[in-house]
DNA sequence: CTCTTAATTATCATTACTGCTAATTATCAA
DNA sequence: TTGATAATTAGCAGTAATGATAATTAAGAG
């Protein structure tokens, strides 16, 4: 869900965690490292990102791989773009309308 | 900062009011009706909004005028397009290499 | 099976968030 | 000043989020 991602994007180590995975998959001990967090903590932080499906999980053997799902950040990025055009249908009352248009 | 933005946005009735309020300006008891919630509790998102400098707020005789700040959805735009390039400095495993490049 | 390493789930305490009603402030009109 | 309307702040209860430690599962090595 839409709102999933973005509260999953509200918190700082989650959005690192994102940048750390823009360059490659790396298996949860490497995220764990990364960070001052516990290791439980670092998980629990990844089982949100996977809730909201900005990432993806894959056991390799003993371990665990995580990867970026672009597309809900793209997706993301559209749901931003959508709050940005002024597609105006005037719904501005006249006293409120600004100088420039 | 950053951060407060997309908590801020992690509420759905956060990103409606800034939905609302792309199309224009709107008075707090504009924004107030168009949700089921009490009168304070809209209020209160806004608080969250004008925190986060997602919107502004002024006073316009009895009654206070809020708008959308639309640079700061922007910086929120490129923060997540800043996860999107792969950018890579070779940082992923050799046995984590996708097929394709 | 046993041992080790990797990672997760369970539990708990603390803090933050949400949404309500009641009380308060602000501005204007008479 | 009094009254009315607009909007906010205060306070409270319920729920969700955070981060830690302890216990548990998973897979491979021997």
């Amino acid at each position: 869900m839409q709102n999933e991602v973005f509260k999953a994007l509200g918190h700082p180590l989650r959005r690192q965690v994102m940048d750390l995975l823009r360059k490659g998959p790396k298996s949860s001990g490497d995220l764990a490292e990364a960070f001052d967090a516990a290791w439980p903590t670092v998980t629990r932080h990844l089982n949100v990102l996977k809730d909201a499906d900005l990432i993806t999980a894959e056991r390799r053997g003993t371990s665990i791989i995580y990867r970026a799902n672009t597309s809900v950040i793209e997706d993301a990025i559209g749901s931003l773009m959508g709050l940005l055009g002024k597609d105006n249908g005037d719904d501005t009352p006249d006293d409120l309308k600004e100088a420039a248009e």
